[in-house]
DNA sequence: CTGTTAGCGCCTTCAT
DNA sequence: ATGAAGGCGCTAACAG
């Protein structure tokens, strides 16, 4: 059983103090000469060495005591097993390992209750701050967490009750954008298929499409939770009514339609040309490839990141942090 | 600033001491009797109303420092924005969520020194064990740690050159189904695609393979990064060849093979029929839906965290763990 | 340049 | 049934 080793043990090993060891340690990089403390090179030497024969590794949860400072950060996610979300854990993760923080994943499900036992959860691991994806019934849970004065960064949709930092796409531009690449291609009839959620994200792009198309706006939205079915439906609807263009406000769905338009022989981009949201390795197989909105998925996180980190480094700071409450949005592009 | 609420705050506002409110804290839920240590229930619930008015949460920090636990696990995959890995990764989410564990990921991409760092990572966290999916080259890293003491366990993909616990899916067997399965539909000429990458979850199903066929074995790898161009090339050879029947070895090389053949005219499923290992949605877009062999990702996920905690539950008891080295292989399915 | 000391918040033994 | 006190490993202020 290798007993932990400690400073003390490297002291006594090296002769010196416990707080020597804990200086160097705490400068084993550091050479910037700027150090109000200042030990000789000799024992310096002396204790990297024993630490390093002994392995010695500092113990975490002590420095997390002694600093008040965990460098951990929550996030909720709707689902990290879908690729769209996936995508944005793993920037995170990235961004995290690099700046040295440590990102605790949870998928909400679109369940509130999920949400509201995650945040408890990450609250009592002591995160110093969240990022989170809302859904639908976790506004009280994320109000509450706002007031809290925890740091807190909102991607992905915005809460249409409270201001809270967030980081977005802008779902407007991104819905002109598609809209405008499919009339290009000369359609005539467009539906617009979403989700039956009342989540910014959808709800923005449904109406930028209702805007723009005015009388002529088609929409459809499937539950959440039965879109394979749905699919089948709208799939001998579009047939039958003639619609010759599709814009699916989500990739889960897109993949839906074009299952059940494929497998009732409508040629996928001939008779029927799509555009989605999001992205899906379906939309690589037919010709030319199915156009898709892009969000800037590595913008979005580590813009998140970077922000979150300011507000947790501001109040680690002794700073109010309550003012900041910026909405930054990104643009999508169209792939 | 709300400065953090401690058992000591507690104790003054109650008026009892701060043993007293430790005590009750560790048993809130506890009506078990057999507690050593009694309470007036008068004073138990002044405490526990008291550390609810003022919002009270225990220090995770303080307590991982005293009690030497920190009930984190360290997770490195290959991806985790891969869909594979990523349902893996929810899955051991959901599981430790469930168990009071919490997870940390790490996504080595198939790169050793990244994978080496994670674990140092890790190791710096004071995580309590490992779960790792092997990648070429890290064999020193894990023998390392497997020597180090610290709970590990493999899974996806067994190391050749130690034993250590393992939990892994039955690729000899999946592939026996699979060309049986393909034999079954009267296919003449069967080519295996695979990655050019010494796995042992790619090995094992080319030797399988192998071994089945015999002579008439045709067995291509594609270099993990070159995935797409690869497929053209192969494309074209396999209607040269005038082969008929096609497996997969992963899901990333299926897609890239069915984009390639669909987009030169070849009907899927119909001229060529194929059987994949892995999942994709791509798959459901052909009638019939191309078969795959589908892992058991949640039971080797939640076997492989039962197996970790019940080393480490063991080590923190005081026992010997290190002759725990059990392969656990699971069978797959064909869908 | 180096050592001593006082906690960070919690749990746990030992008194009372 | 309750309280006092020590210490987990580390950092930072203060002495020497």
């Amino acid at each position: 059983m290798t007993k932990h080793i400690t400073i003390k043990d490297i002291a006594r090993e090296a002769g010196v103090s416990i707080a020597l060891v804990s200086f160097v340690m705490n400068n084993r990089i550091g050479a910037d000469g700027k150090q109000k403390y200042r030990v000789s090179e000799d024992t310096k030497k002396r204790i990297l060495e024993v630490a390093n024969r002994l392995n010695y590794r500092p113990s975490s949860a002590a420095r997390m005591l002694r600093k008040g400072r965990t460098r951990d950060i929550g996030v909720i996610l709707s689902d990290t097993a879908n690729i769209f979300y996936g995508i944005i854990a793993r920037e995170l993760e990235n961004w995290a390992f690099q700046h040295g923080y440590t990102m605790l994943f949870g998928s909400s499900d679109e369940d509130p209750e999920k949400f509201s036992k995650l945040v408890q959860s990450f609250l009592n691991k002591d995160v110093e701050g969240f990022i989170v994806v809302p859904c639908v019934g976790s506004g009280p849970c994320v109000k509450q967490l706002m007031e809290s004065g925890r740091p807190l960064v909102v991607i992905d949709r915005h809460h249409p009750d409270f201001d809270v930092p967030s980081v977005l796409t802008d779902n407007i531009d991104a819905t002109e954008q598609a809209v405008k690449a499919l009339k290009e291609q000369g359609v005539n009839k467009i539906a617009f298929v979403s989700y039956a959620m009342r989540i910014s994200s959808m709800t923005d792009r449904e109406e930028t499409f209702r805007r723009i198309m005015g009388e002529d706006a088609i929409i459809w939205k499937m539950p959440f939770d039965r879109v394979d079915e749905e699919a089948e439906r709208l799939a001998d609807k579009i047939i039958q009514m003639g619609i010759d263009g599709l814009i699916t406000a989500s990739n889960v769905p897109s993949v839906a339609l074009i299952k059940a338009l494929f497998n009732r022989g409508v040629r996928i981009q001939q008779d029927v040309k799509l555009v989605s949201f999001d992205y899906s390795n379906v939309f690589d197989v037919f010709s030319p490839p199915i156009p898709h909105v892009q969000q800037p998925l590595a913008a979005i996180s580590s813009t998140a990141a970077e922000y979150l980190v300011k507000l947790i480094e501001a109040k680690a700071a002794g700073e109010d942090i309550s003012g900041h409450k910026d909405k930054i949005i990104l643009k999508a592009s169209l792939r």
